[in-house]
DNA sequence: TTTTTATTGACCAAAGTGGTCTAATAGGAA
DNA sequence: TTCCTATTAGACCACTTTGGTCAATAAAAA
């Protein structure tokens, strides 16, 4: 599909470098096609930003449940959604890890759209949690950040581990398992 | 000078995509001095990889002081000699974050000595540390990753804060503080 | 049937590729 | 001054790739 092979292409080569060539042969089509359902190369690259952003919202971020008032209990949901969006859309969320976290790669009239989704993946993370959980010698603003970085840093970990590896088929039980123990330290470290 | 402007090429579009034409104009030489002091790109990219490990080795991981047992701190000592490297050699730093990373980007034949590296990294860091430190109710593996992670999460947003700064010219006090900051949130959460 | 929509791939000029080679130059030795 | 050698530049090469067009169709709808 072309939209696919769209994404694969550019989340690995990046806008200039991607092909158009090399996105028509992968999707297994024509040149024309890509020039008839998309302006051009630029044309394709705004829709697909654009595409993204609406999953990410919707698969993703709106899905999370802020009245789990429990900082760690809330990420964890998170983790869970994001995987599944991931595990629907693979190529659509690589694609995203690269240009979300360059600013020069994205056009200057999708800036607005793109700040807009920061500012609700902030607040989906944020917003309405109860900070009496954690221990009152330590900065909570702090806390947030360092178990942010914890469980992204897991989650980086992970993403390596897998390379390569047919995820379809996979069971990810085990690592659930694991993951799960992370957070229950963390939840001994920061919580009183 | 050469060795920049092709760690910068390297760096920015892996081996294939990466133009000779591009690092000659960036390093201001003419063509023929790429290839009179190389074989061909193929050369000129061992050669980047062999010094890059070199670097790394000799001006950052060696220099780790594994007399220090106690973990929170040998990484902040380890983190202080990394910036200071990296002040030293920037494009080259860049450059190994990209190729450490994949597997695929190395040449067969390097390999073996970037294991080497990554086990020297590993003892470098883990070896002789004082385990009595950590709260006994966690398992101190998860801890250390935990932390590391925590760590490795500040400094990438870090780069991504100075992003486009004037590295040379910078005050770096006030966000050492801050770092140091958060070590104590570390030590607070992670040790007894 | 006719009309509309979807699809292909040959084709284009332009730009870029890694690499070679000749010719010029610079700097030191004689 | 005259050589000689180590550097250096960049025109040039054959070849690939680029984004994009277009006339010819095939398929579907009317």
């Amino acid at each position: 599909m072309i939209l696919n092979a769209a994404f694969h292409e550019f989340a690995e080569k990046g806008f200039e470098q991607a092909s158009t060539n090399a996105i028509v042969k992968e999707a297994g089509i024509g040149k024309g096609m890509l020039f008839y359902y998309f302006k051009n190369k630029q044309g394709l690259y705004e829709y697909l930003i654009e595409y993204t952003l609406d999953v990410i919202i919707h698969d993703y971020l709106e899905q999370i449940d802020t009245e789990e008032r429990d900082f760690i209990e809330r990420f964890k949901q998170a983790s869970r959604l994001k995987m599944k969006a991931f595990l629907e859309y693979p190529a659509l969320f690589r694609f995203a890890g690269t240009f979300m976290l360059d600013e020069a790669s994205i056009p200057e009239k999708l800036k607005p759209r793109l700040e807009k989704l920061q500012q609700l993946g902030y607040a989906m993370m944020y917003e309405n949690i109860d900070t009496s959980l954690f221990r009152d010698d330590v900065d909570v603003e702090k806390a947030f950040q360092l178990i942010r970085w914890s469980i992204e840093g897991y989650q980086n970990e992970l993403k390596q581990r897998l390379q390569g590896e047919n995820l379809a088929a996979m069971d990810f039980d085990p690592l659930w398992e694991e993951f799960y123990e992370y957070l229950e330290v963390l939840r001994k470290s920061f919580y009183s």
